[in-house]
DNA sequence: TAATTTAATATGTCTAGACATAATCGCATC
DNA sequence: GATGCGATTATGTCTAGACATATTAAATTA
């Protein structure tokens, strides 16, 4: 074993709760018996249960202790790259279309209105391309008061999502997942036969609590995966 | 504000972040001179740097300085659960059927291949339906010498889900989410007609580097999404 | 017996230091 | 100019304590 010892004890406490050693709802050693088995500080072995707490690997309880907690919804945590290096990650040659731009009103229903922002909004349509076939049509809307200088970007060359990123920092943001059949325009734009399945994946961006944009992304069903790795909680040490 | 010190320096500290004030790049003031901002020792304001540190917000470098990160690929915490506890959490009625089970080896190849387990599996196919109506079909295979339990668990009355979540605790997985075309197969268990969207969430499990059990859940598209909330990285203070 | 107070205790927070580590800057050398 | 070396510096790790806080179990009272 190497590195810091705080790390070294979260990945010993970690291993007997994976392994199965200590079950869900096991007492780990109290702090001060840790300590003296480690040799160390209090503060050292706190700042590795500390750890395991923030996992999610155990439940600490002033006076009583510290549990190792129970598994309880499945949490996976999904990485969304951006859809250029998503494709030229895989090796693969990018390609870009605008569609369409226009400005109008954010409606105030449906997938515009959670996004709780009113005034113009940037429509725009665009479609991505992996080795010159179809891979996903998005559909967005940025709201121009959060992102005023969307207004005069260039989105015939440089994808919206690309552009945000750079411009528009630190979001919030929320994720919808979905399996939808193409209706005949997505046929159309993704060259694939009506009712063929699509997985969709729309998010909303807030910035500050703002509206920032709205965006629904339709990949053709085998073109794209989301993987979600290391869960429940994933602790590295 | 209120609660321990660190919290409020961290929350200060990402509320800057989040509001744009401090860009991705921006060096946030060292210790020292957060230290002497805030009146507390260097351990207080470390531990709250290092928190945001721990939510991607800031990346810390030595002898230079903690900047502001660069929001880099989108990562979402999806919240899987389990199927039961989804359509009950929804006011509906749960129903659950058995449609097959049998023993046979496990696969080298395919999905069962990546569990990288060999020897006999438990292969169960079940259907879960809400308010009556089929709501997921679930392929599972359950390696038997890592739950030899499984050997004699009555599956027609106890979803596996339920039955391994509550017998193995803290697993490892990995999920992939796809959408699909029904074939004719999935289409008549789902009732619905040959090609329609489903979602698709196939999940490896092991436990100590063992696999466990691998499921493939498909549901019909407009019954299911799965929503991801609070994120890039989310850090709640 | 039941309700309430009290004491014990494990975690939570914090301090004021110390030394380690790694990266950077400037300086001296080739 | 290029290279290497040492000094500097901010973060990383750790110590040995202190007091706060929440919770439980025991003791006490109604």
């Amino acid at each position: 074993m190497t590195g810091p010892l705080h790390l070294r004890i979260s990945a010993d406490l970690a291993a007997k709760i994976r392994s199965g050693e200590w079950a869900p709802g096991y007492r780990i050693p109290f702090e001060h018996e840790l300590t003296a088995r480690y040799g160390c500080a209090r503060a050292t072995v706190s700042k590795a249960v500390e750890a395991l707490a923030c996992a999610g690997l155990v439940e600490r309880r002033r006076r009583a202790g510290t549990f190792v907690a129970q598994p309880h919804v499945q949490t996976a945590v999904v990485k969304i790259a951006d859809i250029r290096a998503e494709i030229e990650g895989r090796g693969q040659a990018y390609g870009y279309e605008l569609l369409s731009r226009g400005i109008r009103s954010i409606r105030a229903d449906g997938d515009e209105g959670a996004l709780k922002a009113s005034g113009p909004g940037l429509a725009l349509l665009c479609r991505h391309k992996a080795n010159g076939r179809p891979f996903a049509v998005e559909e967005r809307v940025i709201h121009l008061a959060a992102a005023p200088d969307a207004r005069t970007a260039d989105f015939s060359v440089t994808p919206p999502g690309s552009w945000l990123t750079a411009h528009v920092a630190w979001s919030e943001a929320e994720h919808r997942i979905a399996a939808v059949g193409a209706d005949a325009l997505l046929a159309e734009r993704l060259d694939v036969t009506p009712g063929h399945a699509c997985l969709q994946l729309t998010r909303w961006t807030w910035r500050g609590g703002e509206g920032v944009t709205v965006v629904r992304q339709s990949f053709p069903g085998e073109a794209y995966d989301l993987v979600a790795r290391f869960t429940p909680a994933d602790f590295a040490g």
